[in-house]
DNA sequence: ACCTGAACACCGTTCAAGT
DNA sequence: ACCTGAACACCGTTCAAGT
C-alpha cells in the first residue's frame, strides 16, 4: 500500500497510445459534450488518461490543438462533382460547407473562425475557384467572388451558430415574446418588421443568403 | 511599518471610483493596449486600482462585460442621414459599421461575434430596415435582405480583422512567399489565382463584397 | 451599497528528470 | 522519443465580513 503505482517515464509495455489524430478526436468529444469553452489542455488529457502536458509533444500548445480540430473537421468536407452549371456548383458547395461546419455544432466556430494556413483551407477554396473559371471568369475577379461568397457563407453559419439554441424555430412562447420586446422597442422600422425579426428559420436564411448572393455571381458573369 | 495599508471596505472619503462606464472603458484600454486575450477580471480591476471581485457589482461576470465593450462599441456607431438613394445609403450604412468595427481593431471580433439582444444591437438593423422599406420592399423580404447583407458584412470584417495583422497589403516579401507556397500547393485553381490570392487589400475587398451584395438587392426590389 | 480577504477549483506552459 | 513531477504564474467566481 505504501508503494505508489505512479509512474515517470513512458509505459513499459505497448506503443504509446498517443498521437495527433487521437488528440483531436479526444478533443472533438470533450467539445461535442460539453462545448468549446470546455476544452483545456487537462480536460483532453483526461479523456486519454494522460497528462496534460504529454500533449506538448504533438501539438503546438492549445492554440495549435484548437487548429487541428478546425483543420481535421474541414480537411473532411464532402465536396460535390462540377456539372458544369455555374448556380447549381456553387449552391453545392455551399451546401456542402455547411454541413461540414453544423456536423459538430460546438465546434463551429472553430471552422469559421480560424484562419488557416494549411492545405485543408485551400481545398474548398479549389472548388469554388475551379467552377468559376469553367464558367469564363477571369482569375483576379474569380478571387474577388470567392472571397465575397465565403464571406456571405461564414457569416450566416456563424449567426445561425449561436442564434439557434436561444431561438427554437418553432418555440412558440419564445417567438411572442420576443415579437413584443422588438414592438416596444421604440424603433419604428424594427417595430413594423417584428413578426418576422422574431422568427429564425435557419435553413431557410440560408438558402436566400446563397441565393441573393448567386444572382449577383451570376450577372456580373454576364450570364 | 508593520502596520499595514490595505483597508477592507469601501473607500472612506470620496464617491466610489467604480462605474459600469469606467469598467468598460478601462477594458478597452487593456484590449487596445494587449488585445481581447490580455482581458480578465484582474488585468480590469489593475487599471482602476480595484480588486477584481469588486468588478462583480457593475458587470454580469467577463461575460457580460465583454458584451458591455461590444454595445458600448456599437452603440456610438454614427449612422448617415438617409438620402432616398436606395444604394448610396446602404452603403453608408455599411461603411459606418466598418468603421465601429474596426476603430478598435483588436475589439473588432468582440462587436462582429457577440449575439447583443440589447437595444445597442437593433439601432443598425433600423437604420437598414428604414432605407429597405422606404425603397418599397414588404417587411419580410426587408428582414431576409437585412440578414443577408449583415452576414457579408460580418463575414468579410471577421477575415479583415485577422487577414491584416499577418497580411500587410504592401509587404512584397510576405506576397512573393505566399504566391510561391500557393503555386506549389497541388491545386490547379489555386495555383492559377496565386498571384491574386497572395494579395489582401481589405477596404477593397469590403468594397467589392458590399457592391455585389447591393447588386443582388438592387436587382431583387426590381429597380 | 459597495468593496475586499480568504478560499476554491481551476488554467497554460516550461523544464529537467526519468525510461 | 516520449512521458511526467515539480513548479510558476496565472485564471473566474462565491461568500461572508467589513465600512
Amino acid at each position: 500500500m505504501s508503494t505508489s503505482t505512479a509512474r515517470r517515464g513512458r509505459p513499459a509495455k505497448g506503443e504509446s497510445r498517443l498521437s495527433r489524430e487521437a488528440i483531436v478526436q479526444a478533443t472533438l468529444r470533450v467539445i461535442d459534450a460539453e462545448g468549446v469553452a470546455a476544452v483545456s489542455m487537462r480536460a483532453v488529457g483526461r479523456v486519454l488518461g494522460v497528462d496534460a502536458k504529454s500533449l506538448y509533444n504533438h501539438v503546438e500548445g492549445k492554440d495549435g490543438l484548437l487548429d487541428a480540430v478546425a483543420e481535421h473537421l474541414l480537411g473532411t468536407i464532402t465536396l460535390p462533382e462540377p456539372t458544369g452549371d455555374l448556380r447549381a456548383d456553387l449552391r453545392a458547395i455551399a451546401h456542402a460547407f455547411r454541413e461540414r461546419a453544423l456536423a459538430h455544432p460546438e465546434a463551429a466556430s472553430l471552422v469559421l473562425t480560424r484562419q488557416l494556413g494549411s492545405f485543408e483551407g485551400l481545398v474548398p477554396i479549389e472548388a469554388v475557384l475551379t467552377v468559376l473559371r469553367a464558367a469564363g471568369c477571369p482569375a483576379e475577379e474569380a478571387v474577388h467572388l470567392l472571397r465575397a461568397l465565403v464571406a456571405t457563407l461564414i457569416g450566416s453559419l456563424l449567426r445561425e451558430v449561436d442564434a439557434v439554441p436561444t431561438y427554437g424555430t418553432t418555440d412558440v412562447a419564445g417567438i411572442a415574446q420576443r415579437q413584443a420586446t422588438l414592438e416596444g422597442s421604440g424603433l419604428p422600422s424594427v417595430a413594423d418588421a417584428a413578426p418576422h425579426l422574431a422568427r429564425f428559420d435557419a435553413a431557410a436564411e440560408y438558402e436566400y443568403a446563397v441565393g441573393l448572393a448567386l444572382d449577383a455571381v451570376v450577372a456580373r458573369l454576364g450570364r
